[in-house]
DNA sequence: CTTAGGG
DNA sequence: CCCTAAG
């Protein structure tokens, strides 16, 4: 990144139009450019994983043309590849979040009145835009720049963090402002009641019933294409930035077909409400309080990804982990975080409680307290194996975040656990000590003890192998094909 | 919807 | 924990 600033202009821009202009992919240029962007996200010193490393970097190199205009540049690209994004996603997953903070940042900062405007100004303003001449502006950005800086500022006056995405943008945008009045700045506001009016337009179902919720699809795509003025504004934005006339939009478009899975869609839009949160967090510059661990393991992993140069094009294709969403049932997340009232023992709030702010997809990782593991077996010795849904609705009412699947779940490493202590059973002794739960023995043994007469399916032969290891073998193993699990459940009251 | 099984 | 297939 750094040696991409110490760059001829000259070259940098060529490359620029050639890179564009050549790849029918169009990715690996944007990536090139989008990666700079990240790498400014990666850089600031402060932990914080938001645009407020953009505004930091806005800060430390005002001034200086051609980074802001890479800056810009990079934003625009990274805009684009959202638009198409759902090709890519794999690959550019942290990019995406990138760009979206970037596309929440123009959500966040249009105002009424901005949209007003450019209603009252579109058809005025078509034919200004169209002919505006951005390329003569682009001389004055080094000069401008400074001043620039404080109209932005004061166009998006609230959220710090998305205002400054949006000032790689609009910021650019208001260099010309400077030159020709406020023109450009309906262009600009233009620009982004658009790119608003992309994302509300967009029908959430669309035909073929793909809820795309916010993610712009291909349909958008044309609309943008379509949409003339829209087009010119992007194209007119690009030559100022790049001085290439000849970027033209449409390169990217064939790729983009690919209709986005269900789980890319739903993790984009659980990102986009997660990048809220962010955002807002790192308005009060308090985002360490929340998810800070992630965020700071993420970044070493973002930074272990992402060798030493990074300025280089190698590095196109690294794939950010960085605020990578994880998966979760949304039904379990309103009931995430009551506590359980169980009143049996005091344990009972051993759940992790380091994220029960953010709504993660993810189901929250609840340890097994003892009570719990208890109650399971007791449930297994009582309905038998397998009616999960019985024991969960009959002990587990209190602890509504224990599906069934969970309770299989756990019954599962019950019985792993208890053939494991049975193969070995001094070293059981040592493992509960170096394992933070011990497991009771009791417990061990009824689970034992429910193991051998319940054989759960595909474990019941090395836990069956195990049972006649350890001794009490000559029990039940009758059973294996014959018995339904159903019975044995009924039949089996003992333990 | 529930369970089983695999990841 | 999550996902998916199968009843």
């Amino acid at each position: 990144m750094r040696k991409r600033h110490e760059m001829d202009p000259e070259e940098y821009l060529w490359k620029c139009s050639n890179t564009v202009q050549v790849d029918e992919s169009f990715v690996p240029a944007i990536q090139d450019e989008v990666m700079k962007v990240e790498h400014l996200l990666v850089e600031p010193r402060n932990d914080l994983v938001s645009l407020d490393g953009v505004l930091y970097f806005h800060e430390e190199n005002l001034g200086k043309c051609y980074d802001s205009e890479n800056l810009s540049s990079g934003f625009e690209f990274g805009l684009k590849t959202s638009f198409g994004g759902s090709d890519s996603h794999t690959t550019l997953n942290g990019k995406d979040d990138l760009k979206l903070e970037v596309l929440d940042g123009f959500l966040d900062d249009v105002e009424i009145d901005d949209l007003k405007v450019t209603d009252g100004f579109s058809g005025a303003c078509e034919d200004y835009l169209l002919d505006f001449e951005f390329s003569d502006k682009a001389v004055s950005l080094c000069e401008e720049l400074p001043l620039q800086s404080s109209s932005s500022e004061s166009h998006s006056p609230g959220l710090s963090g998305s205002s400054s995405g949006v000032g790689g943008v609009s910021e650019s945008s208001k260099v010309a402002n400077a030159q020709s009045e406020n023109k450009n700045d309906f262009l600009d506001n233009r620009v982004i009641c658009n790119f608003r009016g992309a994302f509300r337009d967009n029908p959430c179902q669309t035909s073929n019933g793909n809820c795309i919720s916010n993610t712009l699809d291909i349909q958008h795509l044309d609309k943008l294409d379509n949409d003339p003025p829209l087009a010119d504004s992007i194209l007119s934005h690009k030559r100022k930035k790049c001085f290439v006339e000849k970027c033209q939009i449409a390169a990217p478009r064939e790729k983009r077909f690919r209709k986005p899975t269900q789980r890319y869609i739903e993790e984009f839009s659980n990102l986009r409400s997660k990048e809220k949160i962010l955002a807002a967090a790192t308005k009060h510059k308090h985002l360490s309080v929340m998810s800070n661990n992630e965020h700071h393991h993420m970044r070493l992993r973002a930074l272990r990804k992402i060798p030493g140069k990074n300025s280089d094009s190698g590095t196109s294709d690294v794939a950010l982990p960085e605020l990578q969403v994880h998966k979760g049932r949304l039904k379990n997340e309103e009931i995430e975080y009551d506590e359980e009232p169980i009143s049996s023992e005091s344990e009972d709030e051993c759940v992790t409680p380091k994220r029960s702010i953010k709504n993660d997809r993810r189901k929250q990782q609840r340890m097994w307290t003892l009570s719990e593991v208890i109650k399971l077996v007791d449930g297994i010795s009582e309905y038998g194996v397998g009616r999960w849904t019985d024991i969960q609705r009959l002990l587990f009412t209190s602890s509504s975040y224990r599906t069934p699947i969970d309770l299989r779940d756990k019954w599962r490493n019950l019985l792993r656990a208890s053939s494991a202590q049975k193969l070995n059973n001094e070293e059981t002794e040592h493992k509960q000590e170096h394992t933070s739960r011990p497991l009771p023995i009791t417990v061990l043994r009824r689970v034992r003890e429910l193991a051998k007469i319940y054989p759960y399916p595909r474990e019941r032969c090395s836990k069956e192998s195990c049972v006649s290891q350890v001794g009490s073998s000559a029990l039940p193993t009758k059973n294996k094909g014959s018995l339904s699990k159903r019975n044995v459940g009924r039949k089996k009251c003992n333990i």
